[in-house]
DNA sequence: AGCACGCCGACT
DNA sequence: GTCGGCGTGCTC
């Protein structure tokens, strides 16, 4: 066998019976499981869910092994039930231990991930009942107009009610129609299973570096556990590659995992996977109604799920078979989970891989230093694609010098951009415009007495959308419509826009090219998955000559006839302390370059920047990333940063700075000494307040040999929180917010 | 996370 | 006099 079995088998031995103390671990943020007795008959075993009496209700929870006695037994209470449902895999159950663990998280909040959707666990609804026209009609019946109206519209099952309203008669008609026999009773089924992707199909054709690259990704799964990351730039066809992969796992009978970042904006993705499998996988992400999640999370459960595609939370979903785990855009900062159980699905994926003795591919075309960092150590296997399939080349990329043509006042479009841009649509071909700015202006000032308008819940300046007319907070969502007045000194009429949002930048460019057809793209102008598709559909039909997008443009969609890109702002991520800043602009630039010409017109990026002479400007302009990458490396590890030193970070957070001020600065008293490790803070940080709390955090560096949980724990033993303050622990952060 | 208990303001 | 606000504390 290709595969250890699913369920690890040292468990199913270790069962429990009447009276025996068994530990269940509850969905809720407690400090660890609870003992419980087994019932009369119940014969348990780990990852049994089990219904609780707790306090005075009731819990579904988890068995998860042998009690620990801890309560006296005059505490302990009995199991009620054992529900109908296969046990939480030992590779989930091991991956909660691991997530707890390491992000120093209640076991039970992780558990909660898993168990995400209570409706899942009762028993699932009854199909609703239909009625049909019998296929012989019962001798002696009398007929009536009515009737005869009835069976005429039971042609197809109809529930009872459309049928009535159908044949405009009562319920009695057809109450009588059925029991003469003249109507069958039929169950019609609410919820279809979904088909098993055919791997057996053709695959794309793939080239010789391709099909090596497949073939290298096919062999790991021999191998049990591994991690291999798939490199090749926009273009080179790396799906293609890793559905090859995703095949070889489905022919030998393992579910698949595949995690993107941005679920809602992959149409693309899915109908290449439909393509290759002749059906969609099962897509988990934030915007599932209530009876998909219900009937998606039980066809994961039980198996019937072959291939999901979802967001970082798919990751907890309880997949009895799961044989690979595919993390494509490895390096999105999206993967990290920021509230609650602050984790990284990347490196949570990796061990959930471990866990269940499977391979995980991580796919980027700009992997982050970690993983490169992980492959230059052997942890990790790489396999490349070198070039772009199909014969389309790199675009060419030029900085813009902002300082030597700099865009008139008010404009930010420099003359060499103009110029490229009349250009590209002369030629009948499409531009893109980036800039990673919602709305129309990122800060509004009054000009009599320079008031600036701020968000009353975050140190942030609050955002014009002209469109919309309205001010709005990026950070928590505050809206006011725009003020007549200066709040400040009552001007009227007196405020100015400063600096560009989209919005502001779509106005120079209709100004500029009246006759072109110019579309924004942000992630508030789509109102949806749907009219994501619709947009990328229009400008695939070329319906659009002039896109101009925020961060939502750089995903993985292929616009044949783009062969101009503009970066509007390329510094705009460089500003502030951010660890990760460098190779974040670099990483997203690429991504947003990678878009232009990848069909077979050879594509142009023009950044502008006042940065010319900056390593990332450099790297970006001589396509050298390795270059780049080995001097960020460098960098890192000249400092102890990671992924060679550690980073924990605490938020203290409050409705009031001061108490807050006063357990950062206690924190910082108490901070742990030991060789290597240094402790700054507190700072407020840059975004002090969020959502009507202030913040400060403090940041625990150590070397990668030191267990920063065991350091932490010790530090936040004991630790008094006084009401209304919370401490959050960030293990990893990679938000310096 | 629920769901209690508990202690201070506007109502039938 | 009660109904009810949500602060704090517990659940094996």
């Amino acid at each position: 066998m290709l595969f250890p079995p699913a369920n690890s088998q040292a468990d199913a031995d270790v069962m429990f019976r009447t009276g025996d103390r068994i530990a269940v671990l509850l969905p809720l943020p407690l400090a660890g499981a609870y003992d419980y007795l087994a019932g009369p008959g119940q014969d348990l075993a780990p990852g049994d869910l089990v219904r609780v009496p707790l306090g005075r209700r009731e819990a579904v929870g988890v068995v998860w092994g042998p009690g620990s006695g801890q309560p006296e037994t005059g505490k302990c209470r009995e199991i009620l039930a054992k529900l109908d449902l296969p046990p939480l895999p030992a590779g989930s159950r091991a991956l909660i231990d691991w997530v707890a663990a390491y992000t120093l998280s209640p076991p039970g909040a992780v558990l909660r991930m898993t168990l995400s959707v209570p409706a899942a666990l009762d028993p699932p609804p009854a199909d609703p009942v239909a009625y049909v026209a019998a296929a012989r009609r019962p001798d002696g019946l009398r007929m009536t107009p009515s009737r005869l109206r009835v069976i005429e519209a039971a042609w197809k099952p109809l529930p009872a009610a459309e049928l009535c309203r159908e044949a405009g008669v009562g319920v009695a008609v057809v109450r009588g129609l059925a029991e003469a026999g003249a109507l069958d009773r039929v169950a019609v089924p609410r919820h279809r299973p979904p088909a098993p992707p055919d791997w057996r199909r053709p695959g794309m054709t793939l080239g010789p570096d391709q099909e090596a690259a497949a073939a290298a990704l096919r062999a790991a799964l021999d191998k049990g556990y591994s991690v291999t990351l798939l490199e090749g730039v926009t273009g080179s066809g790396k799906t293609e590659v890793y559905f090859e992969a995703v095949a070889a796992a489905l022919a030998a009978g393992r579910q698949v995992l595949v995690l993107l970042p941005e679920i809602a904006l992959s149409a693309q993705w899915l109908s290449r996977f439909e393509r290759r499998f002749g059906t969609r996988p099962l897509e988990w992400h934030s915007e599932l109604g209530p009876a998909a999640r219900r009937d998606g999370w039980r066809d994961i459960a039980f198996g019937r799920a072959r291939v999901v595609v979802g967001a970082r939370s798919a990751l907890f979903l309880p997949y009895p078979e799961l044989g690979l785990i595919i993390v494509d855009e490895e390096h999105d900062a999206s993967f990290k989970q920021e509230e609650g159980v602050i984790y990284h699905a990347r490196d949570m994926a990796v061990v959930r891989a471990r866990a269940g003795a499977f391979p995980i591919i991580l796919a980027s075309a700009t992997p982050s230093l970690e993983t490169r960092t992980n492959v230059a150590a052997g942890r990790y296997e790489r396999v490349h694609l070198p070039s772009r399939h199909g014969g389309a080349v790199l675009p060419d990329i030029a900085l813009i010098d902002m300082r030597r043509t700099p865009p008139a006042r008010q404009t930010w479009l420099s003359p060499p951009l103009i110029e490229a841009i009349g250009e590209t649509l002369g030629a009948g071909e499409q531009a893109m415009l980036f800039l990673n700015r919602r709305g129309y202006a990122p800060l509004t000032l009054c000009r009599g007495c320079g008031h600036r308008l701020q968000c009353p819940h975050c140190t942030a300046w609050l955002v014009e959308h002209r469109s919309a007319g309205r001010l709005q907070c990026h950070h928590c969502g505050f809206l006011m419509p725009k003020p007549a007045h200066c709040p400040e000194c009552q001007a009227e009429d007196s405020f100015a826009a400063c600096g560009p949002g989209v919005e502001r930048l779509a106005e120079e460019v209709t100004e500029r090219f009246p006759d072109a057809r110019t579309v924004i793209m942000a992630s508030d102008t789509l109102s949806g998955p749907k009219a994501a598709e619709e947009l990328i559909a229009r400008m695939a039909a070329r319906e659009i000559d002039l896109l101009i997008g925020t961060q939502v443009v750089a995903k993985g969609h292929h616009f044949p006839l783009l062969t101009l890109v503009g970066v509007v702002d390329a510094d705009l991520g460089l500003a502030g302390g951010d660890l990760r800043a460098a190779e974040r602009t670099f990483q997203l630039l690429s991504q947003v370059a990678g878009r232009a010409g990848r069909a077979a017109r050879r594509g142009r990026v023009l950044l502008q920047t006042y940065l010319p002479a900056d390593k990332v400007m450099q790297a970006l302009k001589s396509g050298d990333d390795v270059r780049f990458y080995d001097a960020e490396t460098d960098d890192r590890r000249a400092v102890g940063m990671p992924p060679f030193g550690k980073l924990v970070a605490l938020i203290v957070s409050g409705p009031e700075p001061e108490p807050v001020d006063a357990l950062a600065r206690h924190l910082a008293r108490t901070a742990p000494r030991g060789p290597g490790l240094e402790v700054y803070g507190p700072a407020p940080a840059p975004l002090s307040l969020l959502r009507g709390r202030h913040r400060r955090r403090l940041l625990l560096k150590a070397p990668r040999a030191v267990n920063v949980q065991a350091v932490v724990r010790t530090w936040l033993a004991g630790l008094r929180v006084p009401n209304g303050l919370r401490v959050q622990v960030d293990v990893d952060p990679y938000s310096f917010l």
